[in-house]
DNA sequence: TTGTAGGCGTTATCAG
DNA sequence: CTGATAACGCCTACAA
């Protein structure tokens, strides 16, 4: 009878399963013709190493883990769409695990991922529960945090200085002539990144003598159309509104036009994030273009550079942008 | 010197490998105060199953994979979001591949996902090359088509029907007076589900007597505005704009508000998915709402179903449905 | 209920 | 350059 995997090919061949071992691993010292006979098998039965038994021997799954809070924000969407797309290239595989809102599921999903093999994780955000950290270190597993540019943690960053932005935003708002400025901004809880953008806001804001109006709100086109409404509605002034988000700024584009409000004559208005559409709403909305990609790209070599050759992972800044368009113009008065 | 794995547990308790082996998978025959005691030394020791060996010795990986053409369409995402939710509750993972625009990618995706290990497949579209359906049955693995409803490969489908959408959304037009509907649709090359649609609107154009213009475009917010200038720039006559996905109907949105054409007064406008904003934007957007989400949890369920208790899957035809808001309006005249 | 022993398919260490 | 053979860590008949 056939036996299976190597041993089937080795017998096939009349030669022993170390060297057709060999051949799949290209190891240099093989005979080029038995190489090709031994490649001739393989063709000629078929045969697929079994990746369990592979792993298994050599200590290596070839798999990174992502947890993201969720698939349903482009922003992440792009983010681990540019990973996939790095790590592919390298022969890893990316398996994703989501958070769905709930940031205590992070430690859980980071134990599934370890479980299952991940060779290497990547994490959203710089703040990552204790137990998730000791975790990591009692299995060895490295991680990356990624859409920050530094923790506190120890652990390595590849991302964008979201304080920057923040200030970035802000300043640029108060360039143009604007001196009440109302933010619009995701929840605070359990996102230090929006905390971080809020803090470079405050800070901007300060510098530039500018007063800034803050406003939390869902972070979604309704959350943007809802906090428009509150601070339409609310009695204080302010002549441009930067949200910290690109799909909260859609929501408010949307309600001003609803009210007849027209942008940026009535009101400037900003994003954060540089969407697809970003580019081509009416009027194209300025916003601060965040490096998703890149960062994906980053993030993907980084982690294929520690595994493969273990170059350690350096924590990265990258440039985010301002990319200045229709929404925002000078106030009237 | 203490052993690894399950071994240095049986050495720590003096109980058999097959006994940890047992309380490991929680099978009954185990007493109770055995499984405690190995329960203990397996808190003590820290242990983690490796899942390598375990997947060698039952040749189980617990792990999916899926092949999508990207995952910046938030189509997709929305999809794979609530595929990787339901999965995890089964305890399988989800390994996720693109083909960014090409198709050809495909075949060799699900290729590296086999060779990975995944024990089943998720593709988008009923149309798959010949290459991939032979991989597939040659190694037995089983896949499932999305988004589609019916396949002529014998592989299941779990979607939504296409040409329905399609059909219903010009019948729903022409129902409200339209006799000239514009049809926006992005690339048919590659997308069956786009054709499918397009089968559709035309089949019910047809029946509703009614005639429809229809233009290509690219499947994004730009493409929506591209599109939509060639139609407005054209000589054709139009009173309503169907746009087989929303995205595109956003750039249409966006064109109208910039050429100051007010929908639906002037144009009324639909488009096909609901994403997140469509009930949000100005006006609210008038579109087919596609189950996405339970589509992704169906998918998952079926899968886990089949490995897990090989129940076949079965073919499953969501409903669709139009949730008419305030962009379709009769036609002025 | 528990233990023994063999196998899952590769890689890797030594010899030859 | 090639071949035995022992891991790798877990599961699972088959026995006891």
């Amino acid at each position: 009878m056939k036996k299976t995997g190597v041993r089937g090919l080795a017998q096939a061949t009349g030669l022993s399963v170390a060297t057709i071992s060999r051949v799949l691993n290209n190891a240099d010292n093989v005979n080029k013709d038995t190489r090709e006979r031994v490649l001739e098998a393989i063709r000629a039965a078929g045969y697929k190493p079994n990746p369990a038994a592979r792993a298994l021997a050599t200590k290596r799954t070839r798999t990174i883990g992502a947890v993201v809070p969720t698939l349903a924000h482009s922003i992440f969407a792009r983010f681990l769409n540019a990973v996939e797309r790095e790590l592919a290239q390298f022969g890893y595989a990316l398996v994703i695990a989501t958070t769905e809102g709930e940031p205590e599921a992070e430690e859980r999903r980071v134990g599934e991922l370890m479980d299952m093999g991940a060779e290497a994780l990547i994490l959203s955000g710089a703040e990552h529960s204790q137990a998730l950290l000791a975790r990591l270190d009692a299995a060895g597993v490295p991680a990356v945090c990624t859409s920050v540019c530094e923790t506190a943690n120890g652990l390595p960053a590849v991302g964008y200085d979201n304080c920057d932005i923040g200030r970035a935003a802000v300043t640029h708002l108060a360039s143009v002539g604007h001196r009440r400025i109302a933010v619009l901004h995701g929840p605070k809880s359990d996102n230090d990144r929006t905390r971080l953008r809020i803090a470079g806001v405050e800070n901007g804001a300060r510098r530039a003598g500018v007063s800034v109006i803050l406003q939390e709100t869902a972070l979604d086109v309704e959350g943007g159309v809802e906090g428009a409404r509150a601070l339409l509605d609310g009695t204080q002034d302010f002549s441009a509104v930067l949200c910290l988000s690109d799909v909260i700024a859609l929501g408010v584009l949307f309600e001003c036009n609803r009210r007849g409000l027209t942008i940026p004559k009535d009101i400037s208005l900003m994003g954060c994030d540089d969407l697809d559409w970003a580019a081509n709403s009416t009027p194209p909305l300025t916003t601060v273009r965040l490096p998703t990609a890149r960062m994906g790209a980053l993030v993907a070599t980084s982690l294929a550079g520690l595994l493969d050759e273990d170059k350690p992972i350096r924590t990265a800044r990258l440039e985010a942008s301002i990319v200045e368009r229709a929404s925002v113009a000078s106030p009237a008065e």
